[in-house]
DNA sequence: AAAATGAATAAAAAATATAATATTCATTAT
DNA sequence: ATAATGAATATTATATTTTTTATTCATTTT
């Protein structure tokens, strides 16, 4: 039963947005407990009550950027009206203008999922194989339709998260300009589906 | 007409080698000039009559990793008997073993190469645009042959090596044990050759 | 009692001083 | 004349000090 009363968890959620928006912006180095203080209007002490440290703030900002992820791939598995085909590709691009969305807005979010990969390498793991488990999905409903012929839709999903991979690091979107990506992306999509070989 | 006095371009191999050995093992930065000079047996200042400066060593450092992966993929490309499809995945699966391999011995050498895309990226870009076109020259010998069907391999050729990017980037290589790569890398290029779809 | 504060301490980052190294060049050897 | 040297200077990196920031906790407010 809900209040109009404040829960810990919005305690929580004000908390989260403040980081979120600094972290993104300057980075967790130069993020000072005292700015995220202000800026939800709280004494420093206070955080402490709902973080244990300034680590555990960026890991939940982590998971929150891999929840809005996946929810947005979820999106994308429910689409109607798509051949397999179709929704492979915008599995991949809407992964690529996520991620160079993200990058462009708030550039620093990914020193974190940098961090992250490092620090806390289960968390992105998690995060990996959930993303695995979507494509999948989508495989599968390929097999159904008679679109794919794929025997083993858990490790070719682990192929084409791999063969993707350029165009779902963070690494390289400073690297190559967007455009390049786009066009990479649909080229590599179309020929997994459609391979190399005579037929 | 060769003689048996040394030459300027032997001194420029020498200290090349020496250099070569410091900074695959302990990284440009922990690499002095006096050390490199020490193992050439001569004086720092003598190094300035071969070499403008540090970084220009590092650069021909990265020049001559370069040449030896290409020779190593012209190998590849003058094996006989192989069908196309096999010469792709050698193509790769040598990549990876080189790549990985440099990793394993010259540890420090991928800082070179890290600084090299980043304050040399005409260097790099060079190398992949070779690299692309022997990689061409496999996708036209497949053509040929009646294996493959490629309407334009040199924009095929970029998608391969897009899709192939986790196997011959080296930031992956601390990040993702050998073995896996290995299975992914040939699952990848099968897929690359087969595609998904219903045949 | 639960939530919040802010001063006290521990840890980390910035600034500064110090030392090591890169680069130049006048001099020497071949 | 060409090749090589090593001391002199400019740069860069390392160690040290100082300052800032993270974290804790006894106290206050709701």
């Amino acid at each position: 039963m809900k209040t109009l009363e404040k829960t810990p968890s919005d305690v929580k959620n004000k908390i989260l947005e403040a980081a979120h928006a600094r972290f993104g912006q300057y980075g967790m180095g130069k993020t000072t407990m005292a700015e995220i203080a202000r800026d939800c209007d709280m004494s420093v002490g206070n955080l402490y009550r709902y973080y244990e440290n300034k680590t555990e703030i960026g890991i939940d900002c982590c998971k929150g950027c891999f929840t809005e992820k996946k929810a947005l791939l979820r999106e994308v598995i429910s689409r109607p009206n798509l051949t397999a085909g179709q929704r492979l590709e915008a599995f991949v691009m809407e992964t690529l203008y996520y991620i160079s969305g993200q990058f462009a807005e708030q550039p620093r979010l990914f020193e974190l999922v940098i961090f992250m990969s490092t620090e806390h390498k289960e968390l992105v793991d998690q995060h990996l194989k959930e993303v695995q488990s979507l494509l999948t999905e989508i495989l599968s409903e390929g097999n159904k339709t008679g679109e794919f012929d794929i025997a083993d839709v858990m490790t070719t999903s682990g192929m084409i998260l791999a063969a993707t991979m350029k165009f779902t690091a963070p690494h390289f979107m400073s690297m190559f300009p967007l455009k390049q990506l786009e066009k990479e992306a649909k080229g590599v999509v179309q020929l997994l589906i459609k391979g190399l070989a005579r037929h």
